[in-house]
DNA sequence: AGTTATCTAACGACCGGTCGTTAGTTGAAT
DNA sequence: ATTCAACTAACGACCGGTCGTTAGATAACT
């Protein structure tokens, strides 16, 4: 079993989320999980390869996830909804996943980094086209599409920053409140 | 004069941007700067002073923007027009700056990093009483003031990374999609 | 016997930071 | 006008420590 390999993958998020990439070492990460720094070496060839497995798998779920829940259902705004729901509560149950895979996009070289980038493309324009579908059907306002999938697609991923499982609000409700501010925005 | 002082804050926030707080080292600045990396100690004490004021003058900066742009505007609506366009304006002519400080408080120890967020803090609650002031006259909709300001801070935070200067949308472009968007978010 | 997972030990590179020193400038006292 | 102490701004050598990574040995399980 992939057991050792797993609890290594769980600990590095959890040190790169509160200390960072560059700032978290090996050393931390096998005194973690109980194991020489060299035994890290045995599971992942290298530290990057480490930071770009978190970021991949992050990335495959995230779209999975959307796929997923917008599957079968129907009209550009139903769509959108399922889309916006999807995205925040991804967000909000995969925190710091989400936030190293925000913030430390540095740490890959150039081929991991083309890699990462290509998929967070074809998320973006998943939710351009949308966007387009509904401007086209008139249920959204005419709009630079572009920029309105930046608007919302940043917005959506930030609540990975101040969402608290044990907060005031459940994940639902704000779903909600994020799903009927930006349909407002987009019908204009 | 402190010319050599700004030049070294200058190559900071370029290098800071670039390759990030942590995976920069004293060297690289000093070698940017054409002087020794001991000369840095004379107009910085350590690493971290460095850090702290580009965020220190990035945020007094953003304050000092929006309050002049909110002064002696009428109307709840006007006001927040006014707060929004000033601040994504502000992130689209200081990307680098606001970058680093969304991404690097790790570098700080708690005093500084306390200092730091209490300004954060500050202004965020000066977007919360312009949605207050805005649903108590019946301008926007009833809705959560809080996670209103999250959305509207975080996403206008965003153009700083995507925003390109020489790009096909103007700064003021880009203001006007944005404003549009909000204020009909919080009209519901 | 071979494989798997871990260990110990060490490597060279680089890090942030300190030290004592030095050359040029300034400003007040003589 | 000259002297002299203080200040400014930088130099280059060096420190202890940590980094990611590699090599080779070892022990347990198949």
């Amino acid at each position: 079993m992939g057991n050792m390999k797993n609890a290594i993958k769980t600990i590095s998020i959890n040190l790169f989320y509160k200390k960072g990439y560059f700032a978290t070492s090996i050393s931390d990460i096998a005194r973690e999980a109980g194991i020489q720094k060299s035994s890290i070496y045995y599971h992942y060839s290298n530290k990057e390869e480490l930071l770009f497995d978190i970021l991949k798998t992050t990335m495959v779920d995230l779209d999975e996830n959307l796929e997923s829940q917008i599957k079968g259902v129907q009209g550009a705004e139903e769509k959108m909804r399922a889309a916006i729901q999807s995205h925040v509560i991804f967000h909000m149950e995969r925190q710091k996943e989400v936030i190293i895979s925000d913030s430390e996009l540095r740490g890959l070289t150039v081929d991991n980094y083309k890699n990462i980038m290509k998929m967070r493309d074809d998320y973006e324009r998943k939710f351009q086209s949308l966007i387009k579908e509904g401007i086209e059907k008139g249920i959204f306002a005419d709009m630079d599409f572009k920029v309105a999938s930046y608007e919302i697609i940043t917005m959506c991923t930030a609540v990975s920053i101040w969402f608290n499982q044990s907060g005031r609000l459940s994940k639902e409700d704000v779903a909600k409140i994020y799903t009927d501010f930006i349909i407002h925005g987009l019908k204009g």
